[in-house]
DNA sequence: ATGCCGCACCACGTGCGA
């Protein structure tokens, strides 16, 4: 089983490459951020056409997460259900049958919680901060309902120096302050386990590169793309890796996949 | 300290992102 995370901003801007690498990739199950466009709007065909089954939540303008599945799936969660009034479409959960098998997966876009604005960055931070709260609270219910979990999506933290270009450029940033990282590490005390850098203590693995001052080229980039198991998962892990070759692409989004396999 | 680039939209400027 192949399951790939992918912050596309904009599925709209990037039909043609996503699609391709879509059929190229034939991963099992995809985690989307930011598709930028409302439910109804959503390219049901084109991923129907490819075989896979979706389950979206949309908005106009930003945000926006989606699930395809080559897998039966039924929706159980829009939004965390502690923050339905949550006006940011993050999260998106469904429970996931293949034959006798059955998991929760969920797509997950977590606010930044930076602005250019000082007035309001304390807001930005503090739900930032509530948000991840509410996550924690979710996650723990489906890791207490005994079946096997996994969140896919940009979590908008670096844990770790080797997830920074430079660090001392983010030492204030709420990519990377202390009390936004404890929220990831809760999450893993509590039994989650990060799938790349439970298999790669010392690698780099940027999944984003700023658009500006060609971050790529200098490979300025950042690790805020994870996918989170617990331990069922954990078990069948066979490996984990960020695919570049959709940020080489034409028109790429400012992220890139990561893509884990799984026994079967 | 700011813009750098790219997205969407009550669109030819503005808000947002990380």
């Amino acid at each position: 089983m192949k399951i790939a995370t992918y912050n596309i901003n904009s599925i709209k801007a990037r039909t043609g490459n996503f699609f391709s690498w879509l059929k190229e990739t034939q991963p099992d199950l995809v985690f989307l951020q930011e598709i930028k466009c409302e439910t109804e709007n959503f390219l049901y065909f084109e991923c129907e056409s490819l075989g896979y089954k979706c389950a979206v939540l949309g908005q106009k303008s930003y945000n926006g997460v989606a699930i395809l599945s080559k897998y039966d799936l039924q929706i159980t969660a829009t939004n965390l259900p502690e923050f339905q009034d949550d006006p940011a479409s993050r999260y998106i959960e469904i429970l996931v049958q293949n034959g006798k098998e059955k998991f929760y997966a969920a797509s997950i876009y977590a606010p930044n919680g930076c602005s250019a604005d000082k007035t309001v960055q304390q807001e930005k931070l503090a739900y930032k901060l509530k948000w991840f709260d509410k996550f924690y609270h979710r996650a723990t219910e489906l890791l207490y309902s005994g079946y096997p979990v996994i969140f896919g999506g940009d979590f908008n933290v670096m844990m770790q120096d080797i997830d920074v270009y430079d660090e001392n450029r983010f030492k204030h940033s709420p990519l990377y302050i202390k009390e936004v990282q404890d929220k990831i590490r809760t999450l893993m005390f509590a039994g989650f386990h990060d799938t790349f850098r439970t298999l790669y203590p010392e690698k780099e693995g940027y999944t984003f590169w700023d658009y500006t001052g060609n971050a790529f080229v200098t490979n300025s980039g950042l690790r805020i793309d994870y996918l989170f198991i617990s331990a069922c998962f954990a078990l069948r892990l066979k490996n984990c890796f960020v695919d570049k070759s959709l940020r080489m692409a034409d028109k790429p989004s400012d992220h890139t996949a990561l893509i884990a396999e799984f026994e079967d």
